[in-house]
DNA sequence: ATAGGCTCTGTAGTAGGTACAGGATCAAGA
DNA sequence: TCTTGATCCTGTACCTACTACAGAGCCTAT
């Protein structure tokens, strides 16, 4: 270990094990250009540091947020310039907002399709199932 | 073309015109055994009857209900069997509601989230951004 | 006969990871 | 100091559910 200017480092197991993130993710977040690559120890082990673990946990969030890689890399680029431009996040999440919302509309209209469908059930062994006719129809 | 006894058939092309699946995907259903190995010319065309397209229909709206391919199987070897046990496609369906139900909860309160991060937003182009500060939370 | 449309096959690509094989390295105990 | 087991490295394959393409063969209308 270097000296007692080093900066508190940590590698890659042990940043998993914080974030809770995968192990293996963090490579693959890295391979797409997510994550930077990190400082290597003579030997090649990744050595990550504070700013990296946020950056990780900010990935993390975006993406538990439903937001895609490429919306992710759209607020990375505005987090990794100086300036942070307000607007153009607000533009993001608005448009992400309304992928969720749709979601939703689509999914409770699925719902409500199969309950009807499901509701016609006489839950018996009959050779007639509404199901089966319903996806046949 | 062989004789007047020849039941109407198909090729690819056009039993993918007329359900509105993807051509290639019929072929990708045949390979993952959800649709049987269809006849074929002597030339080594693959050839549809009625009772094929019937099916493939029957897939396709499985699908559009948001039932993965497992539970399709599932659905059709109920489907193959002589005797239809109603009892199992409901528990099937009911399964399967529940799912969409938590999709549903989740993406509700996902939006939930998303919406007040973003109702703080004073739209402007000013450093703080809550979005931002919100994901590094 | 030939043009262009269809079909065939195998394979690669998509998103967003996850898993594994086969080595190298590190840290701690005997 | 040696050894053992945990961790790390790389590349690659796998997952779901398709979709797309290349290069070949076939089919039909003119």
């Amino acid at each position: 270990m270097s000296n007692h200017f080093t900066r508190r480092v940590i590698k890659r197991g042990e940043l998993a094990n914080r974030t809770g993130c995968n192990l293996e993710t963090i490579r693959y977040y890295e391979k797409i250009g997510v994550m930077p690559e990190p400082a290597r120890t003579e030997a090649g082990h990744r050595v990550y540091d504070g700013d990296q673990e946020r950056r990780l946990r900010f990935i993390l969030r975006a993406r538990e947020l439903g937001f895609s890689i490429e919306e992710l890399k759209g607020l990375l680029t505005i987090v990794d310039s100086d300036h942070l431009a307000c607007g153009e996040v607000y533009e993001l999440t608005q448009a992400h907002i309304a992928d969720v919302r749709e979601k939703i509309t689509d999914l409770r209209r699925l719902e409500k399709t199969l309950s009807t469908i499901s509701a016609k059930c006489a839950r018996g062994n009959t050779p007639e199932c509404p199901v089966i006719d319903a996806l046949f129809a």
